[in-house]
DNA sequence: GAAGTCATGTAAAATGTTACATGATTCT
DNA sequence: AGAATCATGTAACATTTTACATGACTTC
């Protein structure tokens, strides 16, 4: 389970609030390569601060709940240290667009044309976006530090994988006209 | 979810066991894009049985336990092609190896490098075997029907993906290293 | 004789999702 | 005035993982 480290990587950058962390898979960096919801990094941060893995300071906020202000302990980042040097295993693609190659035949092909051309406008859009978030690191590369260096390689990681669902789009829809259209004549 | 209805697909191929369903998961296409363990294959079977997607046909065996052939029902049937017709959700990368990408300063940089070599051996493997996998279906491309180019088309996404990653390796390599050199100097 | 394959499951624990709940502030 | 943002959580349910359990047949 990678959800413990990676709030816990998060936090070895800099303290931040559960709101903060929710936001950072949300929409930050740590969505290109996990997902969470609110309600679970909270769950997970009160069960971190119980473990001593994370501390809290709570700020307290005119007319607002206090903010809780998480930092990471020497224990917590020990555990992470720990973790970061055993092997990773590559996680299994799980993706609903695969069954079509399984049962696509019960369908109209149009149909599933219909839904790469949408899914590619997706993964698009998506690639476009995290570019965006990479531009500040791409045009520096050459003067980043590692710790910056490793960000945008995530980043990279994650451009990759939209580019690269983007070409297959491509790649499918031209194979499964040629076929159709064969059928036709 | 869509693991009931990954069986689902599968079943609509053709009837199975659950433990060549399970085994589909495991070394099969299936296995490309969703992963199930045998526990889970048989749970599930149990479940859609009581709800009259699948029916099963207990065939006796000597010297074994029986062997539950399951199909899909037309009330089975209905239900997957529902859940084909509606749009599918792009699913979020959930990598280990990105955390690294939070939290690498935390370790030397050496350590990095092992892990991102290690991976790209791996997933030049696995891109090798669904080569193997696809030989049949890309050396007759022009001559599929449309139920084997969908077939292709998912191992194809799954070679490109396991691609991806041995180039992403790669640039990630060249660009840790050039980091290094630079800072050695 | 040991390892691997065929064949089925149960049970507990960990994880993740969905829905609900509250309430002030700031932006349009 | 309504929507979005900041800020925290609880509870129920679904799903996944891990460990346990059994036993014959086949291949090295």
């Amino acid at each position: 389970m990678a959800l413990k480290h990676t709030i816990l990587a998060f936090l070895s950058r800099q303290p931040l609030s559960g709101y903060e962390v929710a936001k950072e898979f949300a929409e930050g960096f740590g969505g290109c390569f996990w997902k969470a919801s609110q309600q679970q990094v909270y769950a997970e941060l009160s069960k971190l601060e119980k473990q001593d893995r994370v501390i809290y300071e709570a700020i307290p906020q005119p007319g607002r709940l206090d903010k809780k202000i998480y930092s990471i302990t020497a224990k917590g980042q020990e555990e992470l240290i720990d973790w970061l040097t055993q092997p990773t295993e590559p996680t299994a693609i799980r993706e609903d667009l695969g069954v079509i190659g399984l049962a696509g035949h019960l369908v109209p092909s149009q149909m599933v044309v219909r839904e790469i051309e949408r899914r590619q406008k997706l993964h698009r859009e998506m690639a476009q976006h995290l570019k965006k978030m990479d531009e500040h690191f791409a045009k520096n590369l050459d003067l980043l530090e590692l710790k910056d260096l490793y960000m945008h390689l995530v980043i990279r990681r994650a451009i990759r994988y939209q580019e690269d669902w983007v070409a297959w789009c491509d790649e499918s829809l031209k194979a499964i006209n040629r076929v159709v259209d064969n059928l036709e004549d």
